[in-house]
RNA sequence: CGGGGAGUGGCGCAGUUUGGCAGCGCGCCUGGUUUGGGACCAGGAGGUCCCGGGUUCGAAUCCCGGCUCCCCGACCA
């Protein structure tokens, strides 16, 4: 990963263990530029910093009911007198737990606060150097509402505080609808940063502007038309046809004529799902349906069960039937036997299953129409990779309830209190900044978040002129502000070039005995080919123009 | 959790097959020469060979057990 070589080799960070880095110096300039830039956007929007324990009682833990739910699993130790201490992982329950005796009124709403805090989770692969760790800092923030209106207009904001922090950091991101995983809740966006090496996959129509993650992007499905109930229900003999590419063929129809049908474990409960031939499953969609706890079976499993892989049929067995609503119950459909070599056609759904949900559990892909789209303009989504930098939730009242956060409305009546949250992984983000900036050869830094403004360097440094030169340059510019790092090792040119391209600052000011023949220095903008030469006295006025 | 790989001066590695003085490159220290794209000469320092146990006259090397890290997958804000 190109970011993980460049913030090694620049020595911003260094690795500890899996996924647990330390900043050395430079390295945490960087953090705290995008921290200063992080507060300021919240504080724009009237979002209070305040902090909350990395280390907390369990207690608060079995109030929400996520001591043992939460994924990856909490990391815990006994302190002293043997009670349970947890490493927080996110801090719904520690805000909740302070914010709850505060809160009375509906006229205490709404508000919101933030924090820039540590928190672990012990993720079961981390990689990517900074883009997936176990312990990093995460700046979290949590509005309170007395109404659904309140959160919905205070979501906004944070959306437009997002945007703004992002593009300050340099970055430019796509906002996608999410799927809300552990921290829960009903609705949810993410911030992308489009990237070639990205965990995520999005699905964006770039006509209609709809933009999901693949996990949750929901599409316009090809289902079958009542009226091609043409089947009469017979066995039909398919030898050695299991894939419903093999199907196709076979009977000279298209996917959607087809049943597929799958076997998944719900903790250890087998459960049958079936879809249009056309489709795979979305695994998220469908474990927001059965619980975390769910995997495709084995092979092995499939014939433990007396099902016959390749042939498996949603009719004639006691199974839970997941039946995604790509299929018309009303329609006929070619589907599995159960028995090898054998396909039943002239199947509906609504007679011959048993079916326990139907809802949408299908993965939608590159090309297909968006919910949102306009047959008649839309093409179908693009697919692009990303890095999530930001993820916001409107929580509901989801937590409040679990943990009794309640106030008197206008009316005197006891509710529970409508929550968002909102959060952004420093780290991560910074990663991604160079991830979509930077070469192998040159990390690129916005000027808003560069370790230091002005990188000055001194070439022949034991000659006295420029000894003296390059100091008292190097004086005035500290007197003036700037932020500057003096390269003054006695090592050749080619060494401080290259560490001043790996050093992520913005501007590279040389001084040398040739440059100083005309009491000159030269000024190079990264990203520039040529430098600039520049009297002496004359570098603040050059510099105000670039900085 | 499944599959694969690795652990030897600060960093990167060789040595392990076939047991026999602990090596190389970079970096570091001293002195000197160099100085507009990762210089050179000379001298020098620095090691519980991941840990524990076993075999052996003798173990970095063979055997058993454990730990850690990396990559692919599964999983995941």
């Amino acid at each position: 990963m190109l970011s993980h070589r460049l913030l090694i080799r620049s020595g911003y960070i260094s690795q500890l263990g899996a996924g647990i880095f330390s900043f050395t110096p430079i390295g945490w300039r960087v953090i705290e530029k995008i921290k200063d830039i992080i507060r300021s956007e919240m504080n724009s929007i009237d979002c209070y910093e305040a902090n909350f324990p990395v280390i907390q009682p369990s207690d608060i833990w079995e109030e929400s009911g996520r001591i043992d739910s939460f994924i990856p699993p909490l990391a815990r130790f006994t302190d002293r007198r043997d009670k349970i201490m947890i490493i927080a992982p996110t801090h719904e329950e520690s805000v909740i737990s302070m914010v709850r005796s505060e809160v009375n009124s509906y006229r205490d709403m709404p508000f919101s606060l933030f924090h820039i805090q540590t928190k672990f989770r012990d993720e079961t692969r981390p990689r990517g150097g900074l883009l997936r760790v176990r312990e990093f800092e995460m700046k979290d923030a949590y509005s309170f509402h007395s109404n659904q209106e309140s959160l919905d207009e205070v979501y906004e904001e944070f959306s437009k505080a997002y945007f703004n922090i992002f593009n300050r950091c340099g970055i430019d991101v796509i906002k996608v609808a999410a799927d809300s995983g552990a921290i829960g809740g009903k609705v949810s966006s993410e911030f992308i940063s489009i990237a070639e090496n990205g965990e995520d996959t999005i699905l964006k129509c770039d006509e209609c502007l709809y933009a999901a993650n693949e996990e949750k992007a929901e599409f316009k499905k090809i289902i079958k038309n009542d009226s091609e109930n043409f089947m009469e229900k017979s066995e039909k003999e398919t030898p050695n046809i299991k894939s419903i590419q093999d199907l196709t063929n076979f009977f000279s129809l298209d996917a959607h004529y087809f049943i597929k049908t799958m076997v998944y474990f719900s903790g250890k409960k087998p459960i049958l799902v079936s879809l249009a031939g056309d489709l795979e499953v979305n695994e998220t969609k469908l474990r927001n349906l059965l619980g975390d706890d769910v995997r495709l079976a084995d092979n092995d499993e499939i014939i433990q069960l007396g099902l016959v892989p390749g042939f498996i049929s949603p009719i004639n067995n006691d199974f839970d039937l997941i039946v995604d609503d790509s299929i018309n119950l009303k329609a006929d459909y070619i589907v599995g036997s159960n028995r090898n070599n054998f396909h039943i056609e002239g199947i509906s759904p609504s007679k011959e299953f048993n079916i326990k949900h139907y809802e949408d559990i299908a993965k939608a892909k590159k090309g297909d129409l968006s919910v949102d789209c306009d047959e008649s303009k839309c093409k179908g989504m693009n697919e692009y990779k990303g890095i999530e930098v930001g993820h916001i939730f409107k929580l509901g009242d989801t937590y409040s309830q679990k943990m009794g956060l309640n106030f008197s409305d206008t009316e005197g009546k006891q509710k529970s209190v409508e929550m968002g949250c909102y959060g952004i992984g420093v780290g991560r983000l910074l990663a991604a900044v160079i991830e979509a900036n930077s070469s192998e050869k040159e990390l690129v830094l916005d000027k808003n978040i560069s370790p230091f403004q002005v990188y000055l360097v001194n070439l022949n440094s034991d000659n006295t002129e420029v000894k003296e030169v390059s100091n008292s340059v190097y004086s005035d510019l500290i007197n003036s502000d700037y932020d500057v790092l003096f390269d003054d090792r006695d090592e050749g040119p080619g060494v401080k070039f290259s560490d001043y391209e790996l050093s992520g600052v913005p501007v590279r000011i040389v001084i040398s005995k040739r440059s100083l023949e005309n009491s000159e220095v030269e000024i190079l903008e990264r990203g520039k080919e040529d430098f600039k030469m520049v009297k002496i006295k004359d570098i603040n006025k050059e510099l105000s123009k670039l900085i």
